[in-house]
DNA sequence: ATTATTGCAAAGACTTTGCAACTCC
DNA sequence: GGAGTTGCAAAGTCTTTGCAATAAT
């Protein structure tokens, strides 16, 4: 995603491109690695050292209802964000905090297949998420 | 799980009784609903009306590591905690903050059973968490 | 008797809010 | 020009910590 598009994309949303909202966008794009807040406020500082950390969990609120970014659970309840939107899984690691996308539309496909056919009785399915919890092997 | 069952349970993992401790993990049996610490500490103050949110954690703490409960994590980030520890996964309200367990063999099975077939390069898996995300209807 | 646990108060981590100054459209 | 956004400081929420008093084995 290029500069260009990340402005344009605000502005699919009537959303006032500023230079914090641009950087924000960028800053989680570019680290690619579901930062927290707090990373992404370091990143930016480097170029807009002003910035605080009020505007970037704003901001971060702005996005996500906005459906540009994603928010990401994790188990020490400290948010992460994801600019990933298409459906996707993650993969957790359980001796540390990385987290991964993991992107398999053939699980997918299975998934809906598999609840299309076997209902939840009284329940009525928007979305699916897995959380595989594993080791990253070298 | 009876009263008995519950000192038992603690006695097993060499943890003290206590009537805090005994308290807190029949509020989560009971209530069976992943309550918050909140919700346990003011269920258990009909009772106990001393007993503070400082021991509140630090029991949840205590019976996360012996596995006795398990937190769930959850999109607000406030903690919640359940007491069902055999491998189920969870129906996300996506309106409120109710959560419910969701027990399916014949998915867990399905999805072992796509894992030992296609591996995940470079990871390998622990467990496997759904959460599944839509309207409870009545 | 020994060791662990409790409760209090205080601090900590992360996030939100109010508001005046400022920016973008 | 006007509505929306930023940054600051302050407050809020949820959780953790230190420590003396207390309770369990």
């Amino acid at each position: 995603m290029k500069d260009i598009d990340i402005r344009t994309r605000l502005a699919e949303k009537s959303l006032k491109v500023t230079p914090q909202r641009t950087a924000i966008l960028e800053a989680i794009v570019k680290l690619n690695n579901h930062p927290t807040a707090e990373s992404i406020g370091d990143h930016i500082r480097e170029l807009h050292p002003n910035i605080s950390m009020a505007t970037v969990y704003k901001v971060l609120d702005t996005l996500v209802e906005n459906g540009l970014i994603r928010k990401v659970k994790t188990e020490s309840g400290i948010m992460r964000y994801d600019a990933e939107m298409e459906s996707h899984h993650h993969l957790y690691c359980s001796d540390s905090d990385r987290i991964e996308d993991y992107k398999n539309d053939e699980l997918i496909e299975m998934l809906e297949n598999y609840f299309a056919k076997k209902r939840i009785p009284g329940f009525e399915i928007d979305d699916i998420k897995l959380q595989i919890i594993g080791k990253f092997i070298k």
